[in-house]
DNA sequence: GTTCTAACA
DNA sequence: TGTTAGTA
């Protein structure tokens, strides 16, 4: 999935996805052409970061946050790792 | 036509 | 964030 869709699936600038990459909040697949290429945990990214910075986070604190957290289709669960809560209370 | 990077407003 | 330039 070419990031043109991807953008109008999530409802956000291309701009926006390239600039989370940046940030280091989305990995997406770079295709032989350069171009990136999403997929579905892609989606479940952009929600939880879109939500995050809603919240007042900064990317910095988010992009440690996405590896702790783990969607099931509809509702974002934690994912089991010993440091999170110290993490968390830092 | 679409995406890419970098950079400016 | 939007947009633009020059490419691939």
């Amino acid at each position: 999935m070419k990031i043109g869709d991807r953008a109008q699936r999530n409802g956000v600038s291309r701009r926006l996805l390239r600039y989370y990459e940046e940030q280091g909040l989305l990995r997406p697949v770079r295709l032989p052409n350069g171009y990136r290429e999403y997929g579905e945990p892609d989606v479940a990214a952009v929600r939880h970061i879109r939500a995050m910075l809603a919240a007042g986070l900064p990317t910095a604190v988010i992009a440690r946050l996405l590896d702790c957290v783990h969607d099931d289709g509809d509702r974002i669960v934690p994912t089991a790792w010993p440091g999170m809560v110290s993490n968390l209370r830092r």
